[in-house]
RNA sequence: GGUGAGGUAGCCAAGUGGUUAGGCAACGGUUUGCAAAACCGUCAUACGAGGGUUCGAAUCCCUUCCUCACCUCCA
């Protein structure tokens, strides 16, 4: 079992820290997931792309990992919509979340070890509050429907320590809901009572639904016991939610909760957050539709996790929706895979030597090292990006090489030597971040399927120009040919002669 | 009011006190029938402002301006 040498950092300690396990040779992680009451959008894919990259890494690194990422499947505007669809609320809820795992997979994140839902855990549930009523730090409530049962903030000490703020100042601003029979507007629910019609669970306290933030906790702690090693989220999950989690569970097990919090960053649109509530959201299945997934994993890992990432829409003339910095995502993904079937083509020639002592095969080697070090300082996936950069301009240049070999610095068997190198270490780098999921003929066709959908363009139409371009080229009628090609670049084609012949491809 | 995160060249974005981050755009060059792609170069002695510490500061300290977020549901 190698070194864990990943550096993460963490919103307890507010330092970079390193991450350190429970148990050796185990990393448990649990991630909070989805409210499946709407399409997943751009922000989750953020957040949920940052935890499926550290999954990745460590897992490349030659970690083990277990990871949890929970479906709050009971929840009140699952409640809401399900009643304006007419639909049975966990039938809804169940849809949904089924939508949103589609959507996940589709932006190439892993799916988790455990998925597990708060509608399959109400037992457990259940029994973690009869817990922390028995140990004093819940009190149930009468109320005019049922029962509640309410954490005693105050009670729990440490309360505030994740989030940093302290009880009676958090106080002073706060809009919390005020409940009359609350011993502190801070107090929260634990389970909330309701009506014997009402969609709910039989408990001890009488008929009710879980509050918000308890499933967490007794989700954490029957999947990766007492004691994870890493929670995670988005930064506004902070207060209340991890919060609110951490005084569950240290208050039920008397243990500490988590060693480390991570928590990304948000996705910004006109410089605000990008929320359901504030209806500014753009879905993954509408960046889906437009761009490709690489791409869209490319624009997320430019930024890292941490800081605010801006999304931006823009509105064509004719009222065709853009997304200018994924486009330009999409042109660096399209550069990337032409390289490297570029290179995977000529590096299949039979005949490789020894490799050369040259500063390309030093730079070949160093890539995968300097990923590794860039992703344990804080998954800092930018520099992950400049250095798959600098590893493809290298691949272009001995592709040069192979084309050419006369102007090459050394015979074809070391170039060879090299170009196998360079797609070794290439695929021992990409496994970290899981980029370039797809194989290059898959990416290109599905690309190139798309890119003619949204332009409106037919292919054999495109094809039989092309083709005609290439008469006039070999009859030497080149301007017949120019015509031709400015009508295809007019219409967003490209194309590219080689010796081989002329290839085109879609701008995205 | 309390608590955080930020402000880096035209745009996006790394930066671990001390030799080039990187990408996009633009403009040159190599190559090409001309292009495109690819590669090379220029833009780039940039770090919100003002002080201070230091041989040396984007990085550490102080002051200040601006932006965003959390304190209500949120990834």
């Amino acid at each position: 079992m190698p070194a864990l040498t990943t550096t993460l950092y963490n919103t307890m300690t507010q330092r970079l820290e390193p991450v350190d396990t429970v148990e050796e040779g185990v990393v448990r992680l649990y991630v909070c997931g989805v409210t499946p009451q709407d399409r997943v959008h751009v922000g989750h894919a953020r957040t949920f792309t940052t935890f499926d990259v550290l999954v990745r890494h460590l897992r490349a690194s030659g970690h083990r990992v277990v990871f949890v990422r929970n479906v709050t499947d009971v929840d009140d505007k699952i409640l809401l919509k399900s009643k304006e669809r007419g639909e049975e609320p966990l039938a809804f809820s169940a849809r949904m979340a089924e939508l949103a795992k589609n959507d996940l997979r589709s932006c190439g994140c892993a799916n988790p070890d455990h998925e597990p839902t708060v509608s399959g855990h109400i037992v457990e549930i259940i029994a973690l509050v009869e817990t922390l009523v028995a140990k004093g730090f819940a009190y149930v409530v009468d109320t005019a429907v049922g029962r509640d049962v309410y954490y005693d903030v105050k009670s729990f000490g440490a309360y505030g320590k994740l989030s940093h703020r302290k009880l009676d100042e958090a106080q002073a601003g706060a809009r919390v809901a005020v409940v009359e029979q609350k011993r502190d507007p801070m107090d929260f629910a634990l389970w909330k009572g309701c009506g014997e019609s009402d969609w709910g669970w039989p408990s001890s306290f009488g008929k009710g639904r879980p509050g918000w933030h308890i499933e967490c906790s007794a989700m954490a702690q029957k999947y990766l016991g007492n004691r994870l090693d890493i929670h995670g989220g988005a930064i506004d999950l902070i207060f209340p939610h991890h919060e609110n989690e951490i005084a569950q569970s240290e208050a039920a097990t008397g243990e500490p909760f988590s060693s480390h919090w991570v928590h990304g960053g948000f996705v910004t649109a006109d410089q605000e957050k990008m929320s359901k509530s504030l209806g500014n959201f753009v879905t993954v299945e509408d960046v889906l539709s437009r761009n490709d997934a690489e791409a869209f994993r490319l624009f997320l890992l430019g930024t890292q996790y941490r800081g605010p990432l801006a999304f931006d829409v823009v509105k064509d003339d004719d009222g065709r929706v853009r997304f200018p910095s994924i486009d330009e995502a999409e042109k660096r993904a399209d550069y990337f895979y032409t390289t490297l079937d570029l290179l995977e083509g000529l590096a299949a020639k039979e005949g490789a030597g020894d490799l050369p002592k040259h500063a390309m095969r030093t730079l070949f080697e160093s890539t995968h090292p300097k990923v590794q070090e860039a992703l344990d300082r804080d998954l800092n996936t930018p520099v992950v990006l400049a250095l798959l950069g600098d590893h493809a301009k290298a691949m272009n240049e001995l592709a040069g090489w192979l084309a050419k070999p006369k102007k090459a610095p050394c015979p074809e068997p070391q170039l060879l030597a090299l170009a196998k190198l360079a797609l070794t270490e290439w695929s021992a780098c990409v496994v970290h971040v899981g980029l370039f999921q797809a194989a290059f003929p898959e990416y290109a066709a599905r690309t190139r399927a798309r890119r003619l959908g949204l332009r409106g363009l037919d292919e054999a139409a495109i094809e039989a120009k092309v083709q005609a371009r290439a008469a006039a080229k070999t009859a030497k009628d080149f301007a017949t040919a120019d015509v031709l090609r400015g009508e295809l670049v007019a219409a967003g084609i490209e194309l590219t002669d080689s010796p081989e012949g002329t290839r085109w491809r879609v701008s995205p």
